[in-house]
DNA sequence: CTTGGAATGTCAACAAGGCTGACTTAATGT
DNA sequence: ACATTAAGTCAGCCTTGTTGACATTCCAAG
């Protein structure tokens, strides 16, 4: 027997990706679930925490840049970013180099409410961590990467840049 | 085995943990993508997969067992059953020890639909599992199955039961 | 300097897919 | 007999996605 090809196989099943399949549709649900049930109080959506996620993760990003990462149509994040400006939680300001532009920021608000979602979520992620071990977090962080697009892991990767 | 809490350390920063959760959001972006594009064409939605793909895990379901598993309102899953009821894809029979109980069953129209959007996304996981490596995927899964809720886990483990 | 194109925003309309609440029907259990 | 349960249905609401059309503002190239 071919010793990688077969070790290969015996994860290959189509029972044992059924299984990841799965996997990934509850695993996804309760990673939401903590910042949903805050974003129920005021009447917020994944959409806005999508947003004010991305806008923490990037200050100063213009609107086309979210809309890329977002990956939806401008006119869909036009309607969340203009109830997060009136609001107060999101600040909108013109570009100087290139007055089209729009860059985004939280206000204080803005961090409070990102501060508040993301510990939740953390938390979850932080207590998944624990109870597999680092070995499983380094599995985990791989499967994940090879699974994305590879647009969205250029976002994944530049993401992580302009925070080192 | 007992993990010394300060390797532990190592991968609990917020920023290990934000990258965790940037992961998922991009990964499961690439997860539905395969399916979503052949759903398109015949103007289904994630929600007629969900129900497609647990009535082929478990055939002859009740829709109670189902509501419980997708974590919806029955009107909600009433709206996507009829239809795929109407369309030929899904089976409804009433329940011959409590009449009251649906069985639900993918018909061979529905089991053809079912196979190319599970082979669709079994190719992109069996390819993310393959660059990944065997340990990557048990870490994997182990950290998907901690980041469920309780009540989930059992459904995940429930199914899997059904199967083996 | 004008004009084309890019970035942004806005309006309208629509659909999927969540939700709640109220109600019916049929079958079951007590 | 009566309450409960499973399922289905109707009406209405919300979020969040989509298209298409159009205005504004500004940059840059001709």
């Amino acid at each position: 027997m071919a010793e990688s090809t077969g070790e290969q196989l015996l994860f290959l099943t189509d029972e044992q990706l059924r299984q990841g399949i799965e996997a990934m549709f509850f695993a996804y649900r309760g990673f939401t679930a903590d910042p949903d049930r805050i974003l129920d109080e005021m009447a917020y959506g994944r959409a806005h925490h999508r947003a004010i996620h991305f806008i923490n993760c990037a200050p100063g990003t213009t609107v086309n840049n979210l809309l890329n990462i977002l990956g939806v149509t401008k006119q869909s994040l036009n309607r969340v970013l203009r109830r997060l400006i009136e609001d107060g939680l999101v600040e909108s300001k013109v570009g100087r180099i290139d007055k089209r532009e729009r860059h985004l920021f939280l206000t204080e608000e803005g961090k409070a409410l990102e501060s508040r979602l993301s510990d939740a979520q953390r938390a979850r992620m932080r207590a998944a961590y624990r109870k597999a071990g680092p070995e499983a977090v380094s599995g985990f962080r791989q499967v994940l990467e090879a699974m994305m697009d590879p647009d969205m892991r250029r976002n994944y990767h530049a993401l992580r840049e302009t925070r080192s």
